[in-house]
DNA sequence: CTCAACGTCA
């Protein structure tokens, strides 16, 4: 039975074609998949939709190519139907109503019988390449696939419109044209395949936020959502790294609650969000889930487990995870082995990071850029530049572009060991080498001076930055306006803020945090409720860095009980109070001596379930010192020495500073004794503190 | 493997 192409209608024989449907024509000749869809049309609309999945799963294979297992060729010709519906479309409302099929005129009628016996399948792609096609004139080629559906529908020739109007929607949401496909969805109520067609596009345009969404949305309909949804969002949260672990938990829940079937990519993407959002624990229950039904997690499931593992410092574990990879007959390449080489750089064991190397070498797996900046990374933060350099050496001899991100690591590295004078070497360096510092560089090289107090390096280089050609970003800013702020320089500070916007830089949650923070100091309370205000109208929540910056500056100038409607206020607002939050309301009470609020503090903190760090206790004995309890606060030294908490030179210090406070002048060398001999090295704080004790026992020996 | 900027102690 096999059929001829439908005769063109002879009214239609030369119209101009545009460009689109030409191409359409084209790509449709041999589109059947296979034998069984198209001898039963109708039959093949589920099987067409597992087909839909299976290559949503595996890749993003065109879906119009041939089909080489197709054993009948067939040739329909749209040409004339979609000129019909693009002339008639222009003239009038293309789907004002659809109801009323005796009123067609004759032409229209022969055109649907000349198309009765297309098969199911065929509409799809033709609906499909409709959707995908990028020319500029796309709006009006989704139009008209919208007018075939409703031409169809009028037609009677295509059956299951729900799931027509899912195909439109899901190739809209390929060809990342959500907003029509929202248009599109809103001209039908939502059906479990249309859902799931939107929420697939949503995810495939990380827009995880309207996924999320509809997702409950179709909960709460009574509908479920299918497994490919969830590995599509998960993939989307994993890609734009906003993922985390009690979202993620959360889905999970409902996975299992509603009883849907988990696939190998699902568990995959799952193991892989769970490392992402550095959970590695749950990461690895996944994986063992994996393995005990028998499936073999991917390589770079793996290697994004190990990775987790490894900025977790749990470098046992990432090892372990390693060498089973290694034994399931896997072998480690690059990736895995940068992976691990991570974990030891962060635990700055240097030697385990050299063998991991010295292993990729002898396996014949060659290092590439990450390797390198990492292996850099760890030589420098050890304070071995030279050896930092022969590696950079080493990369220029294996072909490996050393780039302008390696030598801000250098950079950042010398940053934090106080070298920022090195910064104009590392410049001339990599100058020498050829390469053009990037942004990144830029952006550490002003905070290197910031932080040094060198304002007018800072300024210099940013300047010099823009005579580059090198345009800043938001990061930029906020480092040029904070290391103002921290200079003490609120002026200044306030004046690059304005700037910045002037120059067309919307300010994110961190520039209102350091502008927030300027004002606070500076006590000008009508302008930080003002900048609250301002960023929300901007559509920015504040976060747990926001609040911690309004309970230090309300505490610190005495307004506890704004401090504590902050706390209040972030906590409804469902962020978690930090211990970094709980230690700056803490270290409010302790400045003033109202040693009994900061142990009420400390007590919510722990009621919160946080438990008291080394910042927390030495704000407790400051907090007894400035209040005269100095035999407190020698209690607190040693809940401390009792509880695994090593006290280090800020406790010793704040504890001489205590006894000072009480006039015990002659108890603060054997102090000061103790914190040496317990393996602190003093500062000049701690140096002060005996120096000023000797003082005033002199002073009390003379008088 | 996107790195860099913001919050707590003497």
């Amino acid at each position: 039975m096999l059929l001829l192409p439908p005769p063109l209608p002879a009214r239609f024989p030369s119209i101009q074609l545009s460009s689109p449907i030409t191409r359409l024509h084209v790509s449709l000749q041999t589109s059947i998949h296979t034998a069984a869809a198209a001898t039963a049309a109708e039959a093949s609309i589920s099987l067409s939709i597992d087909k839909d999945k299976d290559r949503n799963r595996y890749g993003d294979e065109d879906d119009d190519q041939s089909d080489v297992l197709s054993l009948h060729k067939r040739r329909y010709d749209f040409t004339p139907l979609l000129n019909y519906l693009s002339r008639s479309n222009s003239e009038s409302d293309s789907d004002s109503d659809s109801a009323s099929p005796t009123s067609l005129d004759p032409i229209e009628f022969q055109l649907a019988e000349s198309y009765r016996a297309v098969p199911a399948s065929l509409w799809h792609s033709l609906l499909k390449s409709l959707c995908s096609s990028s020319s500029s004139s796309s709006s009006s080629s989704i139009n008209l696939a919208y007018a075939v559906v409703s031409w169809l529908q009028r037609h009677n020739l295509c059956f299951s419109y729900e799931l027509l109007y899912s195909i439109l929607i899901h190739a809209l949401g390929r060809s990342e044209k959500l907003y029509e496909a929202f248009l599109l969805s809103q001209r039908q109520t939502l059906t479990p395949l249309t859902y799931n067609a939107l929420i697939n596009a949503c995810a495939r345009n990380n827009d995880h936020e309207k996924a999320l969404n509809l997702m409950s949305r179709m909960r709460q309909d009574g509908y479920q959502s299918d497994f490919v949804n969830y590995s599509l969002i998960i993939q989307s949260l994993t890609r734009s790294n906003k993922i985390d672990s009690s979202l993620l938990q959360k889905l999970y829940g409902e996975i299992e609650c509603d009883k849907i079937e988990v696939d190998g990519q699902l568990l995959n993407d799952i193991i892989v969000g769970f490392a992402k959002a550095n959970d590695p624990s749950r990461a690895i229950k996944f994986l063992a889930m994996a393995q005990a039904i028998g499936l073999n997690p991917k390589t770079a499931t793996l290697v994004a487990v190990i990775y987790s593992l490894g900025c977790c410092g749990r470098i046992a574990e990432a090892e372990a995870v390693f060498e089973e990879m290694k034994g399931t007959g896997l072998k480690p390449r690059t990736r895995a082995y940068n992976a691990l080489l991570k974990g030891y750089v962060k635990a700055g064991s240097l030697k385990d990071a050299e063998l991991v190397v010295s292993e990729m070498e002898r396996s014949g797996v060659s290092p590439d850029e990450h390797t390198y900046s990492l292996l850099i990374d760890a030589y420098a933060n050890a304070g071995r530049w030279e050896s930092a350099r022969i590696v950079l050496k080493e990369m220029e001899a294996n072909n490996v572009q050393p780039n302008s991100f390696v030598y801000s690591r250098i950079l950042a590295s010398y940053r934090n060991k106080g070298e920022w004078q090195r910064s104009f070497q590392v410049l001339r360096e990599m100058k020498s080498n050829g390469i053009q510092p990037d942004r990144h560089f830029y952006n550490v090289m002003i905070d290197t001076f910031g932080k040094y107090d060198c304002l007018d390096h800072a300024m210099d280089t940013f300047d010099r930055m823009l005579s580059e050609g090198i345009k800043p970003d938001t990061v930029t800013w906020n480092t040029l306006i904070d290391c103002h702020c921290k200079a003490g320089r609120h002026g200044r500070a306030e004046e690059l803020f304005e700037e910045m916007k002037e120059r067309g830089y919307s300010p994110c949650t961190t520039t209102y945090n350091i502008m927030i923070n300027s004002f606070g100091e500076q006590e000008r309370w009508d302008n930080v409720k003002s900048l609250l205000g301002k960023m929300q109208s901007q559509g920015l929540l504040p976060n747990i860095v926001t609040y911690t910056t309004l309970v230090d500056i309300y505490g610190k100038s005495g307004r506890f009980s704004d401090a504590i409607e902050c706390l209040e206020l972030m906590k409804s607002a469902g962020l978690k109070p930090s211990s970094t939050m709980y230690n700056a309301l803490i270290n409010a009470y302790a400045q003033r001596g109202l040693s009994e609020q900061a142990i009420n503090a400390l007590r919510i903190m722990r009621a919160d379930g946080l438990k008291p760090n080394l910042l927390a206790l030495n704000s407790l004995i400051n907090a007894f010192g400035e209040d005269r309890r100095d035999v407190e606060a020698f209690a607190v030294l040693q809940y401390m020495k009792e509880n695994d908490v090593k006290p280090d030179v800020v406790t010793y210090t704040t504890l001489m500073k205590s006894l000072i406070r009480v006039d015990k002048f002659h108890k603060v060398p054997a102090v000061y004794e103790e914190m040496i001999l317990s393996g602190c090295t003093p500062d000049r704080k701690a140096r002060a503190m005996l120096r000023s004790a000797l003082r005033y026992m002199k002073q009390t020996v003379k008088s």
